[in-house]
DNA sequence: TTGGGG
């Protein structure tokens, strides 16, 4: 029995009101108001409108149109709209008007105009119940459960047909004002609620191309009792260069490795309840714009964006080469200006520095130099507190090395402490000194730093305003500075490497 | 009424 048959065949049986489904193709040309069944092929969330309706926007096919098929707006109450499970759920609609809108054929349901809806699972062996419907009553007979198993048949012989996007990019190619993007949903982040800024955190296992910072200000008034003991994590009051990333316990169920995309929405989050994806959710974005804060690539949702359902077998996963931890955009095998110890070690992410299991640990990483504290290499070293004992001796006090860099990859940011003999054997050749008095060691240290955060120069010799940071190799090892909140207290240095220069 | 693959 074909599809024409089953539907002519619901126009002659029982008594009742009659619905005649028609295969799609026949729906296309039909006058006035038709009723089909489709298969959603796409389906976008709802969306509010200028009006009092939200729009939701999805294309339907079946045996007689497959592609690229029929695309259906349904205008509705929030409360109304269709919400689509899954891609080749099926969903049938009583009176639709069919008009043509820029040569194709369009379908508009109004849900207050009369239209109903039921939508069930496409998948065969499923129940007949609809899992949602617009009103409390729909017809339902015998042809109806024979349609809609003879659409699930045909739905798990037929690959959806989706249309592509020429916007459509992997985190790592994101470059344009606009782009689309699939991407998995790893956290939504309300903690900012009372402001009512969401960020939603996004992964599709590419690392996001580096970007040029801004030159660092100079900015040394900071405390340094306080530095250490500041969470490396607080990113609302990280100076200068932020580190925004969700708490520890929810990056500790993140993937290893690529870049997490922070997406924040610029439209009221009410207007965005209905199409908040959730945690775990393969979603794709259309049209969203990128904006860069502080070298980081964000996305922003506005009221052009859109929220695609993503087809559940899209399955994207980096190919775990030897290079799987070390950035997409770094030069194979790695370039580094820096030398470590243990050069055997094999690399982890910043992401796997943050996440691991152990407060105490040692690492190797490919990393930027993003930014250092104090800004003023003349500060980099500091006085060796005087013991009593010693004061009012003759010998002059020692200095040692005390920096913070902030470093970054494709995963993640953190603060790393250059200290003591470290600092030492980091800046090679040149050992700790009261760098107020000796401006040689300075300009020789200066220029080290420079290269180290990737300053680039005009032709008149001016720092140009942007830098791009080289990658390079550091050993980190993460300790804690309270025995009572070894977490909490959670810090990170550089050890066993060594910067020529 | 509302919007529509930029």
């Amino acid at each position: 029995m074909s599809l024409s048959d089953i539907h002519t065949w619901s126009a002659q049986a029982g008594g009742r009101e009659q619905y005649e489904y028609l295969p799609l193709r026949e729906a296309v040309w039909r006058e006035g108001e038709v009723h089909f069944y489709g298969a959603i092929s796409e389906y976008e969330k709802p969306k509010p409108t200028r009006g009092s309706d939200f729009l939701c926007t999805m294309t339907v096919v079946d045996m007689s149109l497959d592609d690229p098929g029929l695309r259906l707006h349904v205008f509705a109450p929030e409360a109304k709209c269709p919400i689509v499970k899954s891609l080749g759920d099926i969903i049938r609609f009583h009176r639709v008007k069919v008009s043509n809108y820029k040569d194709s054929p369009q379908a508009v349901a109004n849900l207050n105009k009369g239209s109903s809806f039921i939508l069930l699972d496409g998948k065969n062996g499923n129940s007949y119940k609809a899992y949602q419907k617009s009103h409390p009553t729909f017809t339902f007979e015998h042809h109806d459960l024979l349609t809609i198993e003879h659409m699930r048949k045909w739905i798990s012989a037929h690959p959806l047909v989706t249309r592509t996007s020429d916007y459509l990019v992997q985190i790592r190619g994101i470059k344009e004002n606009y782009f689309d993007l699939c991407c998995k949903i790893l956290y939504v982040d309300d903690r900012y609620l009372p402001q009512r800024v969401t960020i939603i955190y996004v992964w599709d296992g590419t690392d996001a191309t580096p970007r040029t910072l801004p030159v660092l200000q100079e900015e040394d008034s900071l405390d340094w009792a306080t530095l250490e003991n500041r969470a490396p994590l607080d990113t609302l009051e990280a100076k200068q260069i932020p580190l925004p990333l969700p708490p520890r316990d929810v990056l500790c169920d993140f993937p290893p490795i690529g870049t997490i995309l922070p997406i924040i929405p610029v439209v009221p989050v009410d207007s965005l309840s209905g199409q908040m994806p959730q945690r775990g959710d393969w979603v794709k974005f259309r049209n969203l714009a990128v904006r860069t804060h502080a070298g980081m690539v964000e996305a922003l949702l506005t009221r052009e964006s859109k929220i695609s359902l993503l087809s559940t077998d899209t399955q994207l996963e980096r190919i775990l080469s030897e290079y799987g931890r070390l950035p997409q955009s770094s030069a194979k095998p790695p370039q580094s200006l820096t030398v470590t110890d243990f050069e055997n070690v094999q690399f982890s992410t910043l992401r796997e520095v943050l996440t691991h299991e152990k407060v105490t640990y040692k690492f190797r990483c490919l990393v930027r130099v993003i930014s250092t504290f104090p800004t003023q290499v003349c500060n980099f070293c500091v006085p060796l507190p005087v013991s009593e004992d010693k004061v009012g001796t003759e010998s002059s006090p020692g200095f040692v090395y005390g920096v913070r860099f902030t470093l970054e990859d494709p995963t993640g940011r953190l603060h790393a402490f250059v200290f003591g003999e470290d600092g030492a054997k980091f800046f090679n050749g040149h050992p700790a000194a009261d760098l107020y008095s000796d401006s040689s060691l300075v300009g020789a240290l200066e220029r080290k730093v420079q290269k180290l955060l990737g300053y680039k120069y005009l032709e008149d010799g001016r720092p140009a305003l942007e830098r791009d940071p080289p990658w390079i190799k550091v050993c980190l090892k993460s300790y804690y500075t309270d025995e009572s909140k070894k977490w909490e207290s959670r810090c990170y240095r550089v050890f066993g490497t060594t910067f020529p220069g």
